[in-house]
DNA sequence: TGGCGCCGAGGAATCGGTTCATGCAAGGGC
DNA sequence: GCCCTTGCATGAACCGATTCCTCGGCGCCA
């Protein structure tokens, strides 16, 4: 039914051998013959089958995207890189969702889906403590992780420890000292950038030698409701924070919202400061610590072509610069004359 | 170095043909035998090799999803409600991204990439009039559309024109009758969408004796900064509009931030409504038609596997019933009272 | 001039399943 | 008791590339 390599090999008086070195360039061709070949096989319409071709080869010149989330912004964003370098290296891009704890039961693991079918794996943060993470690392082949760090695993994050000391010292030069925080949730399995984001804000505090108040530390589950409800929470404070540290900017939508809901001005009566630099924020008027996502994608997706490519480069890890953006929600306590600071833009 | 059929065969006693159709679940073997192989096949570790199966059976089990966006809010959202069906159904998901204007001079084109590689396409919202469309339809495979109509193959769409109908009469229930409206852009390749959702519009406003003002009409690009800039441009009328109509809830964003930016207030001094029912919507209190974007994935990818099954059903396409959700942006007009309507829920 | 190496090309084994035609044995109808 | 069906299983021919090994011929150097 379809033209085959026998065909072209036919049709161009040439054996399936040398077709199939001429077609894809490699050496041992005459550059007669190879453009002969060519030119019968685009006369034939001939597409090479992918299935033969990675029985024989042993590649199947396709890429895992594993992921908790799809729609989620910075789960699209990421993965919108990774398409980027994949398209342009013609590998094929295999989307798979690793669940999250409300479906992950239900779903079918995803490394044994991924045995014997792909070359590589992108990994996005999915939470170290999941289980099916060490079943993916089992699977022992060339793997790039984005926004998550495994012993031994290349990976491409930001310093979430210096964007949330960054964040913070923001707040801090702003003349705030009770600064809360909206963190993930203390019991469910989280990601790694929380533990860092965590600790930068503590390690700013320490700095400034600034008391953190237990009291003022509320959880938002990383989504916009959570953030509403946690700001809600501190805002009902007996001394409620002048400033809160959100350590995403989809829960500091959410503050923001619970903000208005109290008639409180963001960044007059109090300043919200988020990590990511989502989209909206922009629209929003949040002061960010922004991460190049798209650029982890990318960068995460080159590295792993690398990695599988000849030279077997060692993998290397790289961590990407991040930037406060100043915007609206964000300003001096009430009284204080704010100085001079190098974290502006 | 891996497993083989052969390596199980042998293990239980059998020939490849019976652990073929063992570990299938085809007829033909003897229920314990199943068992047997089954348990070699576990105790040995045995995964089927794709490649090879493709290659033998002449199925790829996967199907491409083929989109202009990854990262947009409508994209993911379906991609999401997609990648749930295929994952249950054991397919594999490729991703490819055809490109939107911007960049897809630059990219391969995608239709010669998918030949022979996958079993079925979905098609997510691609502007009618790109030139790749055709291609992709050339390539005669189990084709299923979503938020995107061609004549011959199934989709999965809202209705469009009813939707825009919808959100006009709750704008003209609330006694507005300087109806201005943010669409896309006139002069590039539009979405199906967008036309539909314009002679909704008009529709509705013919249906009610309004006159539609060509002064009101302005163009967002279907982003954000493209609504700012359209409300602005309404705003800066001799006669502005008391309600706007936005084809997209992005815009509607853009066009909310405009009116802030105006002192105005959404839905007292300005009424903006949009269609799509935006994760982001519910925060920022804009009135919409919402649409249930995951279903819309969900049904076509149904509906794609379905019609690549054994009976192969009569592709069908189908509707979904969208609805109004009303919030603070709409209200009625300066001096109307509201009569009680049916458009409410 | 003989030998060595390189270039271009072909033959054929191989990758690891699927599936069709075939075969054998047991059970059922007459 | 015989024939035919039915159920279970096998052998072997594919599927369509890749790649290793072999080989002829030519140029170059000694």
């Amino acid at each position: 039914m379809a033209i085959t390599i026998r065909d072209v090999a036919e049709a161009s008086g040439v054996s399936t051998a040398t077709v199939s070195r001429a077609l894809r360039g490699l050496p041992n061709v005459d550059e007669r013959t190879r453009a002969r070949v060519q030119r019968t096989a685009v006369e034939l319409d001939y597409v090479i089958s992918p299935s033969a071709s990675r029985l024989a080869s042993g590649r199947t010149g396709s890429i895992a995207v594993v992921t908790p989330y799809i729609a989620r912004w910075f789960f699209s964003t990421v993965l919108s890189g990774v398409e980027g370098v994949l398209h342009t290296a013609d590998m094929d891009l295999l989307l798979t969702c690793i669940g999250d704890h409300s479906n992950s039961r239900q779903r079918s693991p995803v490394a044994p889906r991924l045995r014997r079918r792909v070359d590589g794996m992108l990994i996005i943060a999915v939470p170290p403590a999941d289980p099916q993470l060490q079943d993916l690392i089992a699977l022992d082949m060339p793997t790039s992780m984005i926004g998550l760090t495994t012993a031994g695993v290349p990976s491409v994050t930001i310093d979430d420890v210096a964007a949330a000391r960054l964040a913070t010292q923001h707040l801090i030069n702003l003349g705030h000292t009770r600064i809360g925080t909206i963190s993930g949730s203390p019991s469910q399995t989280p990601f790694t950038a929380e533990f860092d984001r965590e600790s930068g804000f503590a390690q700013a505090m320490s700095g400034a030698n600034i008391q953190v108040d237990p009291m003022l530390e509320a959880y938002g589950h990383f989504s916009i409701e959570g953030g509403e409800a946690a700001m809600t929470a501190l805002l009902t404070q007996a001394q409620p924070p002048t400033a809160v540290f959100t350590l995403s900017d989809e829960m500091a939508f959410g503050a923001l919202r619970a903000l208005r809901a109290h008639d409180l001005r963001p960044g007059k009566d109090v300043s919200v400061i988020g990590v990511d630099g989502h989209d909206m924020a922009e629209y929003l008027g949040l002061t960010t610590v922004v991460q190049p996502v798209v650029e982890l994608g990318r960068i995460a997706a080159e590295s792993l072509l690398a990695q599988m490519g000849e030279g077997a480069a060692q993998p290397e890890s790289t961590q990407v610069a991040t930037h406060l953006v100043v915007r609206e929600s964000t300003g001096p306590v009430a009284g204080h004359r704010s100085t001079p600071s190098k974290d502006g833009r």
